[in-house]
DNA sequence: GCAAAAGTGTTAAGCTTACACCCATGA
DNA sequence: TCATGGGTGTAAGCTTAACACTTTTGC
């Protein structure tokens, strides 16, 4: 037993995991395995050990019920409302996290029956207050798409314009000018062209590889994290790049 | 004693609170009456009730330590780095707040010896890892201040165009052209001019009133957040009237 | 009287938006 | 061959940025 002078509450990190599969955007939840909402679905989190920050707790909830690792999380909120778990007053710091989904196999753990991907507008009940945390997950996650370039993290290494449209298409509710976009897009300047003739290499499944008789050629694209970085920080760039 | 099966931090509430004057910003500061760090300046804030939120934690304790009540008050960030508090495993919600300075009498209440403002580029040594969070609170504000009319809540119920002006170029570090900010503010449909008869009612002190002979006209504004609120909720407006 | 602040328009450059056709690919 | 996706340019409208002089006020 741990005694304390005054009342603590307890306190977890709960992780709003966005994953983009190309198409769709994608949340990963938990079906929890233990009571409260035992069978309810629900962001995987957990209790912080008291030797780590929130995020180092968050990470490893992460890795240890679903198998994620190593990637982009920020937190957003702390929800406290004091009833918001029946056990005890429990207050969790919300983080959310980007990925591109197909980098990893989803394995439950601990003390989750399964983690599954839901499409981001179709998901299910979910336990305690999530669906609120996920809300406010997706505002916050709209207002830092504006000035960042987080988008990125939700695709791999190398990606097609096609795609990253999408995700602004997707997360802003709104279409673009496909032309337009492009332009603006590598107009920013932390876009990278892939050479043409690695494309095939890149991004062609093999069979159609060996098939020399077309040239297939699509342009790919990177983000060029390093030049980002030092403009971002000689404050150099034009007001918003990523303002669409 | 209060009694847990597992170990539970304690969990404050600490506020950078940001007040101008007319012609600078200032940051609010007590002086610690207590250990750890006793005499030394800290943010305003302290312990959350187990019946509370922790907003309204911070309100609380804005209250019983500075006098400052009723104010824009907005979380941003948690720190809990494991030894930030040599007492005892203390995670902190960190909030920002806006005031017009001359609203309030502040009074150090509580376990402070004194409440008192600094100009916020000068703050003396800070407790804890307070000068971090005053760091991220300036960060914050900046972000907040591109995409939200925010810098009201730094004036009375009436203002000058040059106080408002004089806000951003503390915030964002940066000079304005007059006539271009004027225009844009304006544009942005959410500033009431007052009628010039008013004007002299208002903000003239009284000696100055009696004296009939000059006109003694200005501009003054106030701003409308019933219609900013309208037109934010149905989204019609352009993207950023407030981008400076 | 003099220094400081408030009022006021125009122009050029840059950015955003709207729009249509061709070619290659895969079914 | 037909539907889909990817590649490409231009013109109009809007927003921003740069710029100076006059009047009023407070000292």
């Amino acid at each position: 037993m741990y005694s304390y002078k005054y009342p603590h509450p307890a306190v977890t990190t709960d992780s709003v995991i966005f994953g983009f599969d190309g198409s769709s955007i994608n949340i990963l939840l938990i079906e929890r395995g233990i009571e409260p909402f035992k069978g309810t679905w629900a962001l995987p989190g957990g209790f912080l050990n008291l030797d780590e920050t929130v995020e180092e707790g968050a990470i490893r909830e992460l890795r240890e019920e679903t198998n994620i690792n190593d990637v982009y999380l920020e937190q957003f909120h702390v929800f406290s409302a004091p009833n918001r778990d029946p056990r005890e007053r429990v207050l969790t710091v919300a983080f959310f996290a980007l990925v591109s989904k197909n980098d990893f196999e989803i394995i439950a753990g601990d003390d989750a029956n399964e983690a599954q991907w839901f499409e981001w507008n179709h998901l299910p009940p979910l336990a305690f207050d999530h669906a609120e945390i996920v809300r406010m997950a997706k505002e916050k996650l709209q207002d830092k798409l504006r000035i960042s370039p987080i988008a990125f993290k939700l695709l791999g290494r190398e990606f097609k314009m096609d795609e990253v449209q999408r995700i602004y298409e997707l997360i802003h509710e709104k279409r673009y000018d496909r032309r337009n976009f492009l332009r603006k897009m590598e107009s920013s300047g932390f876009l990278k062209k892939t050479e043409e003739e690695s494309i095939c290499r890149c991004l062609m499944p093999p069979s159609v590889l060996e098939d020399k008789s077309s040239p297939k050629v699509f342009y790919v694209y990177s983000f060029d994290e390093d030049a980002f970085n030092k403009a971002n920080a000689s404050k150099e760039w034009r007001k918003y790049p990523f303002d669409f």
